[in-house]
DNA sequence: CTGATTGCAAACACTTTGCAGCAGA
DNA sequence: TCTGCTGCAAAGTGTTTGCAATCAG
């Protein structure tokens, strides 16, 4: 009880220094081990420490990033790991993928299941999240319109921000 | 003006079985002409194959596909070139590109910059294509409200179709 | 103790690129 | 003729997978 052991199991594993310093995260936590209870699977140190450095993350990610980040946070965890588990932290409804070039993907931690939706400037690459009540509404009526039940859902605007157009004065 | 080489540049290249049998099509053709001219870029008879295959799809496709359609259509063109042309063909303003996973990437022609907006289905893999004059409405109030200048978007929503309810009612 | 997990590196799949030869304008 | 285009194959990239060693429960 003393030792933060008894939610994170230790970790020791191949290499030495990877540690988990704190009681990473608060419910998701749960989330996750209940998860895994439900698939019979285990709550490693690995498992703990990507998880850890998702819940760090502000909206969009790349997984290749987090890569770096686990890194920087002194973790270890190799990057099959990483890819592995972020998927089951998307199965496990704490993440979200999200495309938007053919080059690779984000995630985004959504948790309690809202989505997100983006502006994203195609001169100076910024991404604007925002959120809409109006479209959720919007999308449930479309849905019912074709017999369809929503589960979630991605809205992507592609433009200009007020920085980008200037940068973009050229076109 | 009564072979149709006047629209289309010999097919001769390096293999003699690739040949257009008719006009291509239709003012996108001219489009696509324009556009080259505009980049000092060349009408191929490649491209004029490629643009010939691409306008016969109805809806999305992968460039994969589109490569085995040229195959089967009796034309001949590099995988390269046709991605080299599938690119064109989006600067053009003919073409978009959508992503949904990160596998590949998808093309729909859109020729006029109409964008559509698709609801897929995660269990039958379905993809239903509609459009909707509210949802474009409520994207410019939405840019309005950012300060941002809206050029196209694409709209996701993820879920069950009727069928793949069923399908899946094991979950 | 035993099945699940990890790390590594090789495998993958889609896409891009370098280059020498060919061809549209 | 002079750019620009094509095909080929090699290179790139993000992601996945096979496998032996290792660990969580």
């Amino acid at each position: 009880m003393t030792t933060d052991s008894n939610i994170i199991p230790s970790l020791h594993r191949r290499t030495p220094p990877a540690r988990l310093q704190h009681t990473p995260f608060e419910p998701v936590c749960a989330i996750f081990r209940q998860y895994l209870r439900g698939q019979k699977q285990k709550f490693t140190p690995e498992r703990a420490m990507i998880l850890d450095a998702v819940l760090r993350k502000q909206g969009l990610f790349e997984a290749e990033i987090l890569v770096d980040d686990l890194k920087k946070l002194g973790y270890r965890a190799s990057r099959a790991t990483v890819y592995r588990t972020l998927n089951h932290l998307q199965d496990a409804g704490i993440l979200k993928q999200v495309f938007f070039d053919n080059k690779q993907s984000y995630f985004e931690v959504i948790v309690g299941g809202q989505s997100n939706d983006y502006l994203i400037c195609i001169a100076s690459g910024k991404v604007i999240e925002f959120s809409s009540q109006r479209l959720k509404k919007l999308r449930d009526e479309i849905c019912a319109e074709h017999g369809f039940e929503p589960i979630g859902h991605q809205f992507h605007i592609y433009g200009l921000c007020a920085e980008g157009r200037c940068k973009n004065d050229k076109k």
